[in-house]
RNA sequence: GGGCGCAUAGCUCAGCGGUAGAGCGCUUCCCUUACAAGGAAGAUGUCACAGGUUCGAUCCCUGUUGUGCCCACCA
């Protein structure tokens, strides 16, 4: 892999006539991604002295195929290493997919669910041999998805968190951490899927608002009776205690009592407590440890016991009348049962609260009190933030960094086992006399009677945790470790912060002795449809982003999505967007048929500027401007600064003026046709390179054959390389004004666009004098005798441009027209004057912004001068 | 209950102390020898509302309303 930049190409690859007058990505998308990959251009070499530049890629869950969230992100991140690659970094872009330990387990078992059997028929050997099937069958998809976009990832070093490797390295740091106390295994209430089985994280539980119903509950007997409100009276066969403020005095005198729990023999004590909040329902709380977090804490304070009265599939164990009936039935009857007591004094009321669901299924969450293993966050959630409060990680944009700050700040402990079997075996091994050995990647287990491994997973984000340095070989010191960490940008959706970002900087920084993972995390908004709304199956608004580029290409929908793409902010993208990208591609594509029809250059040296006409130098100028600008815009992830920018200098400067001025050049022949041949070969040369990065496939296309060369893959960056030259930008910027004015004047008169009207173009003293030839061409203009009154004049650059027009007036249309002008040129005279005549703004006022004031009143002036006279100078309809 | 963000053309969004912008849509004309997936010309906005700061506010400040997102163990 060179740089071919430097070396004269062979000359266009294809006679003009070979290239069809429409773009059809179809044909070339494949070919040019086999291409690539067969050259090695995405491979890294981490020998290379090249300076690194690394992304990884957030791991694409195996379950599913990509959808438009994903062709978004690795758009971003595709242009990203592409842009260093060609600015000469050693470019990494290392691809991979995630295990995600939950949701492919439930896929899994939806699908035997469907054959009838459960994961227990078949064991747990069996089942796993089952999902490593499943994943080599669905992750295949994702991977031609993603070559589908034109995703330049290394696919020799394609990993998954399941491998060998990563799994060493999953051992290794659960070892390390095990061993600095840092994982602990204890008793705590956790959320508890009663439908999965397993315990899940605090952020793997949705709260949603539901209408709860709170009832009033008499506990106690006589003197002692007490009433509590609950939403969940189901529990209330594990209370343990109720709780009242210290400080409350209605209840003052029960605090250390004991008192009849109804429904059971047991008294449970009155215990007080600074966390009852007396103003809320009666005031008096009942304590249930074994089933509410709170409770938990209440009863650890007052050294209460914890009963439980459910199993994991939330059915109540509690001997008795209600033992076997589900939780939700539980509450129902035992309400009932309460109610024949005339123990409910308060009926049920309406209650809207927040309740936990599994993320994963939707169901009711249950708050369980069981054994599971931590991660204490405290010391590497504080390094997590540190290193973003101190510098050595930037967040973008800097808005997102306060929703950073409050999670790592507020982190609690983290809860990583689960009670799969999908997922990397917590390696840990209880003894027959209840010891307890944590067993590292290189240790043999312990053997002998009664030795049994844990049998729960870790959370699947434990092994995400370390990506950025298990895909590069940790815990060995290997070459592409040295090479590419840390890495520089992660690129991610902002709604992963918490799963992924914090994790990965709390793992890297203690694995590798404080050096955070990457330099940059840049985060995105996510995609929307076209009116700003959620993409969701209900509302059947998703759209497979390989429908879009079958239809309209890969770049149509890359190129979309970058114009989407404002910094955290979300992204509406619909057809109609895509089918305007698809357009611009197209007309790439037939501008660089032009200029090989034309016979652009783009080897050697450009012309001396005294050799350049004013036009050519203008368009160089706006070159040099746009790269220097694209580039900074690349640099800030300013994704939609940098497409909107090119695509409206292609368009609108390079297409509609330097490209349809220089056809009366061409035509004309000689040397200014060379020199325009070389300007146009070198504007469309750079403008492909800056625009590669975003839409890969239509301009390595064009540039080759443009070119002649290799790749623009492996071609340098454009340079801005200084050239300025306001004098001439000025001259085109008239001469534009002129043209589109003269245009006008042509619509309002009704003239067909194609009629070659008679007229006269008088430039002498405008500076113009060179482009007459150009403007006669794109304003049809044909010569014209002597006897003609002048019926259009515009004051330009101090002298007249007189256009005389006889015998098609509409003399109606142009008085109107007329009419129009000098009522809007009186408009400007009148605000202009009346700013100038303020004392406060001349005196405050920034000199240029007066001069500019100033300027714009002198043109008001001329102009209702001028256009009075003309319409004196009409002819009387 | 906290925190953050947003309200600009019909739609989706840029912009930002000094004459309101883009894409799509819309109107009129045109198959002009790169392109009809195109060309030319054009219409459209009390920049949410109310105050304030300023010579000057769409932009800064305050409040109001509407709207979206994140976080939160009040039963």
């Amino acid at each position: 892999m060179t740089d071919n930049t430097q070396q004269p190409g062979p000359g266009p690859q294809r006679a003009p006539a070979d290239l069809p007058t429409q773009y059809a990505p179809a044909e070339v998308e494949g070919k040019l991604y086999d291409r690539w990959v067969e050259r090695g251009y995405f491979e890294a070499d981490a020998t290379s002295d090249k300076p690194p530049y690394t992304i990884v890629i957030p791991p694409p869950n195996v379950t599913g195929s990509l959808h438009l969230g994903h062709a978004f992100q690795h758009t971003l991140m595709d242009a990203l290493t592409r842009r260093k690659r060609m600015q000469g970094f050693e470019a990494l872009w290392l691809p991979g997919m995630d295990h995600a330990g939950i949701a492919t387990q439930n896929k899994v078992e939806q699908q035997l669910a469907e054959e009838g059997r459960s994961r227990q028929d078949l064991g747990r050997e069996e089942f796993t041999d089952r999902v490593w099937q499943w994943k080599e069958e669905y992750g295949g998809r994702i991977l031609g998805q993603m070559r589908r976009l034109g995703d330049g990832v290394d696919w020799s070093r394609e990993r998954f968190t399941m491998d060998e490797g990563l799994s060493r390295a999953v051992g290794t740091i659960f070892k390390r951490l095990h061993d600095d106390g840092l994982i602990y295994r204890a008793e705590r209430i956790i959320n508890w899927c009663p439908r999965c089985l397993t315990a899940i994280s605090d952020i793997e539980v949705d709260y949603q608002e539901d209408a709860g119903e709170l009832v009033s509950i008499a506990y106690g007997e006589g003197e002692d009776r007490l009433v509590v409100a609950t939403t969940r009276a189901e529990t209330m066969l594990g209370d343990t205690a109720v709780a009242v403020h210290p400080e409350d005095e209605r209840y003052r005198h029960l605090i250390g009592r004991q008192i009849k729990l109804p429904l059971t023999d047991r008294t449970i004590p009155v215990v007080a407590d600074e966390h009852v909040d007396p103003e809320f329902g009666t005031g008096a709380v009942k304590v249930t440890p074994a089933h509410d977090p709170n409770d938990f804490a209440i009863g650890r304070r007052h050294d209460l016991p914890s009963l439980t009265v459910m199993d994991e599939r939330g059915v109540i164990t509690v001997p008795g009348p209600f033992e076997g009936l589900d939780r939700f039935e539980a509450r129902s009857t035992i309400v009932s049962a309460l109610r024949e007591q005339g123990r409910i004094v308060a009926e049920k009321r309406p209650y809207l609260h927040a309740v936990g669901h599994c993320s994963r299924c939707q169901t009711t969450v249950e708050p369980r009190l069981s054994m599971q293993w931590w991660v204490k966050v405290g010391p590497l959630a504080q390094e997590a933030g540190d290193a973003v409060r101190d510098g050595r990680v930037a967040i973008h944009p800097p808005e997102m960094a306060k929703r950073y700050f409050d999670w790592v700040d507020n982190m609690h402990d983290w809860c990583i086992s689960r009670q799969l079997w999908w997922g990397h075996r917590i390696p840990v091994w209880y003894g027959p006399n209840g010891e307890t050995v944590c067993v590292g990647p290189d240790e043999e287990p312990p053997t002998g009677e009664g030795w049994t491994q844990d049998s729960d997973v870790l959370d699947t984000w434990f092994s995400s945790g370390l990506w950025p340095f298990s895909t590069l070989g940790w815990p060995e010191q290997t070459s592409d470790l040295k090479k590419f960490y840390p890495t520089d940008t992660l690129l991610t959706g902002h709604d992963i912060i918490f799963f992924w970002v914090a994790r990965m900087m709390m793992f890297g920084l203690y694995a590798l002795d404080g050096t955070p993972p990457f330099r940059t995390i840049a985060l995105t908004g996510l995609v929307r449809d076209e009116h700003g709304k959620k993409m969701s199956k209900s509302f059947g608004n998703v759209v497979d982003p390989l429908d879009w580029m079958d239809r309209y290409g890969a770049d149509a929908v890359r190129f979309t999505l970058a114009r989407g793409a404002n910094p955290g902010a979300d992204v509406p993208i619909g057809e109609d967007w895509v089918q305007a990208s698809r357009n611009f591609a197209n007309k790439l594509w037939n501008a660089t048929r032009f200029a090989l029809i034309n016979g652009a250059t783009v080897d050697g040296p450009l012309p001396a500027a005294e050799r350049m006409s004013a036009t050519d130098r203008w368009i160089l100028s706006r070159l040099d401007a746009v790269v220097a600008e694209a580039d900074a815009g690349y640099e800030d992830y300013q994704f939609a600064k940098v497409s909107d920018l090119l695509f409206h200098f292609a368009w609108d400067e390079v297409f509609d003026w330097y490209v349809e001025l220089s056809k009366t050049v061409f035509a004309a022949g000689g040397e200014p046709a060379d020199v325009s041949r070389r300007v146009l070969g070198e504007v469309l040369d750079r403008t492909l390179r800056l625009l590669h990065p975003i839409v890969p496939f239509v301009t390595e296309e064009l540039w080759t054959t443009l070119t002649g060369r290799e790749s623009v893959v492996v071609a340098a960056w454009p340079e801005d390389t200084g050239f300025r030259d306001a004098a001439a930008e000025a001259e085109l910027a008239t001469v534009r004004r002129v043209v589109t004015e003269i245009r006008r004047f042509r619509a309002d008169q009704g003239l067909q666009p194609g009629q070659r009207v008679p007229a006269r173009l008088e430039l002498d003293g405008t500076g113009l004098a060179g482009h007459e030839e150009a403007m006669r061409a794109l304003l049809r203009l044909q010569p014209a005798g002597d006897a003609f009154e002048a019926t259009a004049t515009l004051p330009v650059a101090g002298a007249t441009v007189a256009l005389d027009l006889s015998g098609v007036i509409d003399v109606e249309a142009e008085r109107k027209r007329l009419q129009k002008d000098l009522a809007a040129a009186e408009k400007e005279l009148k605000q202009t004057t009346a700013k100038l005549g303020n004392e406060g703004f001349l005196a405050k006022a920034p000199a240029p912004v007066v001069e500019k004031i100033r300027a714009r009143q002198a043109t008001a002036e001329a102009d209702i001068t001028r256009l009075t006279g003309q319409l004196e100078r009409l002819p009387r309809g």
